[in-house]
RNA sequence: GCGCCUUUAGCUCAGCAGGAUAGAGCAACAGCCUUCUAAGCUGUCGGUCAGAGGUUCGAAUCCUCUAAGGCGCGCCA
């Protein structure tokens, strides 16, 4: 793909800065001084000059003076001091005509790079377990997995995206036990997940009262893993009616794996995982169970197998790493799972390492914080859960009446609700720093107003519908040389960097803010201004739409949401 | 008890590898639709950045300690 450079500003500032000062600072330092002012008035970026007073043997103030003085450059309209500060403002009809115009060009290859060098990176995300509802608590791996691959995709890596499903495990155990001694066969053909809860509701209940239950559930998924043929029978009915109502939700959020290799997948890995610990001696008996102790890592110790020989958890994390890294060639593997896992996660790559496995450096987990009810938790087995999909479908009413209210001639009533119900939640979860808790609350997902996806997606609605009543072209000819559109203008300037900067930081969040300040600075704008006004510098509003439109349809389609054209 | 994370306006959160008067949204109040979608815009109110030390020309930001909350801590995942 073609993608036409465009300026960088700060690298432009740093380099004219660099070649006044000379040896006293490298460019890349004057780069990383180099920063962008709170307050407008200070200019469009400023350069602190502190530093340079020890060296120049002058005061700050008097080196600000002197590099307002000299500095020039055509894109810069004018250089000031401010105090300590050399507070620089750019030519907004020059730079606004440079900036829109390559944009606009770009179309939606605009933030598109070649950073990943096509390299792979794994992505195990969303990975509910079978048998369980598909909560508000699969909700965050789900959108993040899937804003990140989307995020790596953009800068050039090929993502490959893992669902690693839960279908392994003693709690397959419990459900079979359940299942056996109370399940209706009937009621779980009606409804699946509901019955199967239910029976994981009960099962915890009852061992409360009957400790005995748990060692035939720990018997079960023995048997489970010998091959036993009841338990593989129901296993696998499990297994099938549970990936057909996940995948009515990923259909919902428009979200594809590449691969469904849930933990079963590796069970016939685990033998050569198991063999490899072995001949590095690194497994121990403990308590009649198979360990590696990581007391050099200051770690717990990672169980292997339990005392019954049956596989635990990190026997398949292991084999799924070793099984990645043969099959994908990795550059990143990253899991996105909740923080409480980030112990398993130190011991699976403190394993690694002492298997001479280097390439568990690449591995990262992504830890986010957790939804909470009551400051807490939210758990399964309590049966305390919030349906996703419940979740999903009340905002799409919501935005369904909205539209009634407010747009009743509106087509596509139907697609577009779905469009703003889902963006309200999906942009709900991903505003915010990963690591911060939630607290559930559906007053506030179900909120359309202020900082919110369907915000974002009706100034795109309102954007487009300025292009579509007129027949003025777009085209940046004049440059735009007010206050309002600058702030746009500026904002547009910073995608591609924001793009990468939620890679590094693994962050979707970094762009969904960034997707707030846009569309308030959009705003802002329509509000002063009259767009359509016809005058000699409509083409260039009109581009500066169009810019605006592409961000705000590319930003949001990089987190997951649909960006209608009208609602 | 130990480990990791969090603590900024009444509420939910921003604050970019320390920099100039700490910013949004919600809530409250006051305005703006006989011309571009009011899911919007404008204004007012609101903050000893949990507390105490330290590093620095300069700290919400870095270090140490304390407090509060969350999550984990061998046969669950």
């Amino acid at each position: 793909m073609e993608v036409i450079k465009v300026i960088n500003f700060k690298e432009m500032v740093s380099k004219s800065l660099h070649d006044l000062i000379g040896d006293a600072l490298e460019v890349k330092d004057v780069r990383r001084l180099i920063e962008t002012p709170k307050h407008s008035s200070h200019g469009d970026v400023a350069f602190p000059c502190f530093i340079l007073a020890k060296q120049l043997k002058k005061s700050p103030a008097k080196i600000a003076a002197e590099l307002a003085d000299r500095l020039s450059h055509p894109m810069i309209e004018k250089a000031e001091a401010a105090g300590p500060y050399l507070n620089i403002f750019f030519s907004k009809p020059n730079a606004s005509k440079q900036i829109i115009t390559s944009l606009v060009a770009d179309g939606e290859n605009y933030g598109n790079s070649n950073l990943g060098e096509n390299k792979k990176v794994v992505i195990d995300f969303s990975s509910p377990n079978i048998a369980k509802p598909f909560s508000m608590g699969h909700l965050r791996s789900t959108v993040i997995g899937h804003a990140l691959a989307n995020i790596a995709e953009k800068i050039g890596y090929q993502p490959v995206r893992i669902n690693h499903l839960g279908d392994w495990g003693t709690q397959f155990g419990k459900l079979i036990t359940a299942y056996t001694k109370w399940g209706d066969e009937e009621k779980v053909r009606n409804s699946p997940i509901e019955e199967l809860l239910k029976l994981y509701v009960q099962f915890h209940e009852e061992v409360k009262e009957e400790p005995a239950l748990d060692d035939e559930a720990r018997l079960w998924f023995k048997k489970l893993e010998q091959g036993d043929k009841q338990a593989n029978l129901l296993w696998k009915w499990f297994r099938e009616v549970s990936i057909e109502e996940f995948e009515r939700i990923y259909q919902l959020l428009n979200i594809h794996f590449d691969f469904y290799h849930g933990e079963a997948f590796y069970n016939d890995k685990m033998d050569a995982v198991v063999k490899k610990l072995e001949d590095n001696g690194l497994l121990e008996t403990s308590d009649g169970a198979e360990v590696v102790h990581l007391s050099d890592e200051q770690l717990p110790p990672c169980l292997i197998k339990k005392s019954d020989g049956a596989t635990l958890y990190a026997t398949r994390d292991l084999a799924a790493a070793f099984y990645r890294h043969n099959s994908y060639q990795f550059e990143k593997a990253l899991y996105i799972v909740g923080q409480e896992q980030s112990v398993h996660f130190k011991q699976l790559k403190a394993v690694l390492k002492k298997l001479k496995a280097d390439w568990a450096d690449n591995m990262t987990h992504i830890p986010f914080g957790l939804y909470m009810k009551d400051g807490k938790k939210m758990s399964t087995r309590k049966g305390r859960v919030i349906l996703l999909e419940d979740v999903l479908n009340e905002a799409t009413s919501l935005a369904k009446e909205n539209i009634e209210k407010k747009n009743p001639q509106l087509q596509n009533k139907e697609a577009i609700a779905k469009s703003v119900g889902i963006g309200a939640i999906l942009f709900h979860d991903l505003k915010n720093d990963r690591m911060n808790h939630i607290e559930f609350s559906l007053n506030e997902m179900l909120t359309f107003e202020g900082e919110t996806g369907p915000y974002l997606q009706y100034t795109h609605a309102r954007a487009c519908s300025l292009l579509r009543k007129t027949a003025a072209k777009p085209s940046m000819e004049t440059g735009l040389n007010d206050v309002y559109s600058w702030e746009i203008v500026k904002l547009l300037h910073q995608y591609p960097h924001k793009v990468t900067a939620a890679f590094t930081q693994l962050s979707p969040s970094v762009i969904a803010k960034y997707l707030i300040d846009l569309a308030q600075a959009f705003n802002k704008y329509y509000g002063q201004i009259r767009i359509l006004n016809h005058d000699a510098e409509l083409p260039s509003r009109l581009a500066l739409v169009k810019a605006t439109t592409i961000v705000l349809a590319d930003g949001m389609k990089v987190l997951g949401m649909d960006a209608p054209t009208e609602m």
